[in-house]
DNA sequence: TCTGGGGTCCTCTCCCTA
DNA sequence: TCTGTAGGGAGAGGACCC
């Protein structure tokens, strides 16, 4: 295996790094990902530590490598970044922004090759087998992307290479930032056994810490372990999936247009509320926002589920299932409310509510119409809503007891 | 030290039904 | 009709990922 040279400017696809026979998988992540967006409106502060992230109760979203080099990592609280490097520009999050630069992205991805499955906003993989005759080896697609994307969207990435989507994105992160890493088949073994357990995919602290307790550090340790041991240890789906993926095993396959199984909504508040009447307001406010993307989606869904955390972070989740599908707000709303009812918190004090839908099939999946069901209603009336939305931009048609709310506080915004 | 928001997957338990 | 059991669906919670 081989780094390729680091591309700091476009120029001319340069040879392979590395022998890519075989390796037609290809894990594509942008760096800094939302830290490089706003850069891209704010020059003047390239070379500068960046932080993105919320202001209140908040974590860091992205932070660019200066902040990095501070022990600044996404996901931490922001309060502790501030504190690891107080000098760092930070930036509220622009998601629009960064919505719009990855439809970019990923345009740039599907002109390569059809079988583009997305991850999240900044990241993807890409199976190449079927673009190799028409632009070269996968190294060369791969570095080919690296030099659309810099020179249509004004960011860099990094492309891992290799014949499972595992390894290819454990490529991609050992060739960041701004590289490029194939890890020939041949040396898949050579190439993982070396790394701690936690760079295994499903292992988190918690894992990794019973991964330690057994007396296991890296991979190959991994490797030699008896399966039913670790199966034991860990249950049978994660310990056989732990003791495949430990010598480069990985079945899975690119898949392009996955549906999505569940759309769900959350708030943080920025101080916790014990207002009954308040929490009311924001599963309401929330299962407008489920119910609009939803039906925006062309879904529906079954299962209604809320989440509840206290103000000591101990959290509970409680769910319905319908009769029937739905993507009406009024009917998640009357479901989330009887949950939440159900749950008889008094003035408990709460930092988060979220709800969410799942059990998701098209909206215009065939189903039966009950006998005393309105062919028009609710949903009627929520669909001109949205076409209301559309034309004039915003929400501008909300459910009365949103409209009136000066005790609610307590919300972000 | 103080922990977002959007998801997926897995395990365990309970309940219903055949 | 009663009892034991196995399987499936639903619900709850936890871990993980970006």
């Amino acid at each position: 295996m081989s780094r390729s040279q680091q591309l700091h400017r476009p120029g001319p696809p340069s040879g392979p790094p590395g022998d890519d026979t075989g390796c037609p998988i290809l894990h594509v992540d942008m760096d800094a990902f939302y830290a490089s967006v706003e850069l891209r409106t704010r020059p003047e502060l390239r070379g500068r530590p960046v932080i993105v992230g919320g202001e209140v109760r908040g974590v860091v979203l992205s932070a660019t490598y200066e902040a990095r080099r501070f022990g600044v990592h996404s996901a931490m609280p922001m309060a502790r970044a501030r504190r690891l490097c107080p000098h760092a520009v930070v930036i509220a999050p622009h998601f629009a922004d960064y919505s719009s630069v990855s439809a970019g992205v990923m345009g740039i991805f599907r002109s390569v090759t059809p079988a583009v499955e997305p991850l999240a906003l900044d990241e993807a993989f890409l199976d190449v087998s079927g673009a190799i005759r028409r632009l070269g080896s996968p190294a060369r697609i791969g570095q080919l992307i690296r030099e659309r994307v810099v020179a249509d969207q004004g960011i860099t990435c990094s492309v891992g290479v290799a014949s499972t989507k595992y390894v290819a994105k454990l490529a991609s992160t050992r060739a960041k930032p701004d590289g490029l890493l194939v890890v020939p088949r041949d040396k898949v073994v050579d190439f993982l056994h070396p790394l701690p357990v936690g760079a295994l995919w499903g292992v988190g602290d918690k894992t990794q810490e019973i991964l330690i307790r057994l007396g296991l550090r890296t991979v190959r340790d991994v490797a030699h372990m008896p399966q039913p041991a670790l199966e034991r240890a860990l249950g049978s789906a994660l310990g056989a999936r732990l003791a495949a993926l430990a010598w480069g095993r990985d079945e899975r396959s690119v898949v392009a247009d996955e549906p999505d199984k569940s759309v769900g909504a959350e708030e943080t508040f920025a101080t916790d509320i014990d207002d009954p009447a308040a929490v009311r307001r924001e599963l309401l406010r929330l299962s407008e926002r489920v119910a609009v993307r939803l039906r925006s989606a062309g879904l529906q869904g079954r299962t209604v589920s809320i989440k509840i955390r206290f103000a000591n972070f101990h959290t509970v989740t409680r769910a319905r299932t319908l009769p029937d599908p739905t993507d009406i707000a009024r009917e998640i709303y009357a479901t989330a409310r009887g949950l939440y009812e159900g749950l008889q918190l008094g003035r408990a004090p709460l930092r988060l509510v979220g709800v969410r839908v799942e059990g998701l099939l098209p909206a215009d999946a065939p189903r039966q119409l009950l006998l005393d069901e309105r062919a028009h209603g609710w949903r009627e009336a929520e669909q001109a809503a949205d076409r209301a939305a559309q034309r004039f931009g915003g929400r501008v048609v909300w459910p009365a007891s949103l409209i009136e709310q000066s005790d609610d506080r307590g919300r972000k915004e």
